[in-house]
RNA sequence: GGUUCAUUAGUGUAGUGGUGAACACACUAGCUUGUCACGCUAGGAACACGGGUUCAAUUCCCGUAUGAACCGCCA
């Protein structure tokens, strides 16, 4: 070893001895003939003293020195003197006083500060990713995201999970995400799929007897790039046999909140994670994946306009359509500005845009009259609809309400955006909260437009609900399943579900969702046989371990926990993947590039 | 695929239809023995690229590139 001890280890106890010490200067602070340098190494900094009159380096040499060169340190640990302690330093108390300095390696001048807590260009921080992962916030969010991963495989092992790697080489599947593609160098013409998660390869496992099945898995989609979607990220992968959905849905709990009370990082979330069905929270929340940090509830205010002078009220019920709104205690104080935001939220989801109504500080209101109200409604509204508005919510001066009006799916997302953007302009939601909820009993169909079709909402192996079987020919959108999220502040972090294992039902979901059952046996046929050799029941769930880490560590974006991400399209500045490949390869590959650009 | 925003020394920001393009940190040179975001003196260093409008463009317009946000897409 080059180092006998590690810089933010030593401690005053350490006093008076000895030590080797090896790491980067993170600043330095040249008093001429005596110099500071505050020395880093992965453990933290320590201050060590450089008295130039007694030492092997001379003067010039040791003034030439600069943040980032790597230095190795003999020296003693010393107590600073009174007066000189750094109170804000872990190692404030001790410093090290030089004996030997020697300089190994020399760096070039960063191309941005490594020893600031800086906003940066993103183009600068991925192509110099490998100093950009040296300031310390990144530093700690991979650490935490050891932290998670540790503990998660101890907690399953002790549980009697194994861990059982997959493969990352895959048969294509049609359903679902993009796949993406590796071209086969012995079978021209033909491609291996990275998997999108291993689905198949856990219920197989669970075929194969093993019960209790997890794998932290990379898994791959080609899709466009969001702030919480990778093109590679990595799933917890959890399979188990003879479980039921609460099983499941427990054992999740438990993991996540004894990570919590283990990782101890000051956050409060629930000890039991609330159970919402899908409708429900679609209902009050307009989403499947509610903020659930502060209440601002959706609600159908359908009953009060029944007999509306409100036009477009009215034309919306006449169509079996709806007028939902959500009350905003203390709503009024937002600005026209913000209020005009709404709108625009409501335009780019393809709505007119919302109505709002505003009750002023001096609002009051009878039987017979009302002061202190404001809306573009106003001269529609009447004072019947007024007064049950005000009971049903119990309003007071200072309140506001915003409406939409129109189909179910519309007016969800509308203000399902709106709630999310009125908490945090009015600061509701609070940093230090962790909100966890299940969302259960999701649609086994969705119907898609764009295919003109119906599609497993889930994925294909979901079992529906038992009761609801008989409805998955006449009324698909009926038949809920045993499919379930876990939510945390609005972000969906996890999802599973109880799985078929019998192929006569999956095939009768096949049928329904227009698939053949000769094409279902080219891509399923190894799942339908295994199923044919006694497939226990069984369940599974993947909460999102990016996601995880990103919450733990307040960021909002999983680029920051993850080492070496990809930009939102999909490139790595450090590397300049993905690249171009020579013709050799292409022919090996037995591939021809048709290329509008070039 | 669509919409929007951004791009000024190494970094982070300021600013303008007419240049002396400002500030801080970093950098270079020098001074400096108790600092800790050390201090002091001096210096070098920038308007992403291409086209257009204009007497004149870093500034206005269009396009390209790159990055980001959102919609579509995606669990």
């Amino acid at each position: 070893m080059l180092k006998t001890n590690m810089c933010g280890e030593l401690q005053i106890k350490d006093v008076g001895t000895s030590v080797i010490l090896a790491g980067w200067v993170a600043r330095r602070r040249d008093h001429g003939g005596l110099t500071f340098i505050d020395l880093r190494d992965s453990s933290g900094t320590i201050q060590i003293v450089i008295k130039n009159d007694k030492l092997n380096l001379t003067e010039k040499e040791i003034s030439q020195i600069r943040n980032e060169w790597v230095l190795g340190v003999k020296g003693i640990v010393t107590e600073r003197q009174e007066g000189a302690r750094n109170s804000n330093m872990p190692t404030g108390d001790i410093e090290i006083s030089v004996n030997e300095l020697e300089i190994i390696n020399q760096s070039n001048t960063p191309p941005f500060p490594i020893n600031e807590d800086l906003s940066l260009d993103e183009t600068n921080r991925m192509k110099y990713r490998y100093l950009d992962l040296r300031r310390s916030r990144m530093n700690q969010n991979l650490k935490l995201r050891h932290d998670v991963m540790h503990f998660i495989r101890n907690f399953l092992t002790n549980k009697k999970f194994i861990e059982i790697e997959t493969p990352i080489l895959n048969v294509a599947t049609p359903e679902g995400a993009r796949d993406y593609l590796v071209p086969s160098r012995i079978h021209p013409g033909k491609f291996y799929a990275l998997p999108q998660s291993p689905q198949q390869w856990k219920q197989l496992l669970m075929v194969s007897g093993f019960e209790k099945y997890f794998q932290i898995a990379r898994c791959f989609r080609d899709e466009d790039l969001r702030s919480d979607r990778q093109p590679e990220f990595t799933q917890l992968d959890i399979e188990l046999s003879f479980v039921e959905e609460k099983d499941i849905l427990i054992l999740i709990e438990e993991l996540m909140v004894s990570m919590l009370k283990e990782l101890d990082l000051g956050f409060d979330f629930p000890l039991n994670f609330p159970l919402i069905p899908y409708s429900e929270s679609m209902e009050k929340y307009g989403s499947d994946k509610p903020d659930l940090r502060f209440d601002l509830e959706i609600n159908d205010l359908s009953s009060v306009f029944l007999n509306t002078s409100i036009k477009i009220f009215a034309d919306v019920l006449k169509k079996d359509q709806r007028i939902r709104g959500i009350h905003i205690p203390g709503g009024n104080k937002l600005t026209k500005k913000q209020l005009q935001e709404f709108n625009e939220i409501a335009k780019l989801h393809g709505a007119m845009g919302v109505a709002s109504m505003h009750f002023d500080d001096d609002y009051k209101i009878t039987k017979s009259e009302y002061d202190g109200f404001s809306s573009l409604l106003e001269k529609f509204i009447s004072i019947d609809e007024l007064l049950t508005l005000n009971d049903r919510f119990n309003i007071k001066p200072g309140d506001a309400i915003i409406i939409s009006a129109g189909h179910d799916d519309l007016t969800s997302q509308v203000l399902a955006s709106i709630r999310n953007e009125a908490a945090s302009m009015l600061n509701l939601v609070k940093e230090t909260d962790l909100a966890f909820c299940f969302i259960t009993e999701f649609p086994m169909f969705e119907y898609s437009d764009s295919a003109n079709k119906w599609t497993a909402m889930h994925h294909l192996f979901t079992m529906p609900f038992e009761e609801d079987i008989q409805y998955i020919a006449s009324d698909p959108k009926r038949v809920r399943s045993h499919a379930y999220d876990l939510v945390c502040n609005g972000q969906e972090v996890g999802s599973g579900s109880i799985r078929i294992h019998k192929s006569e039902l999956l095939l009768k979901i096949l049928q329904q969702l227009g698939i053949d059952e000769s094409i279902a046996h080219e891509q399923f046929g190894h799942v339908l046989e295994a199923f044919e050799f006694g497939a226990p029941p069984h369940g599974g769930i993947a909460p999102g371990i990016d996601r995880i880490v990103a919450l733990l560590a307040k960021e909002s974006d999983i680029r920051e926990v993850i080492a070496f991400p990809k930009t939102k399209t999909a490139s790595d500045l450090l590397t300049g993947a993905p690249s171009k490949i020579g013709t050799e390869n292409l022919d090996e590959l037995h591939l021809k590039i048709d290329d509008p650009s070039s």
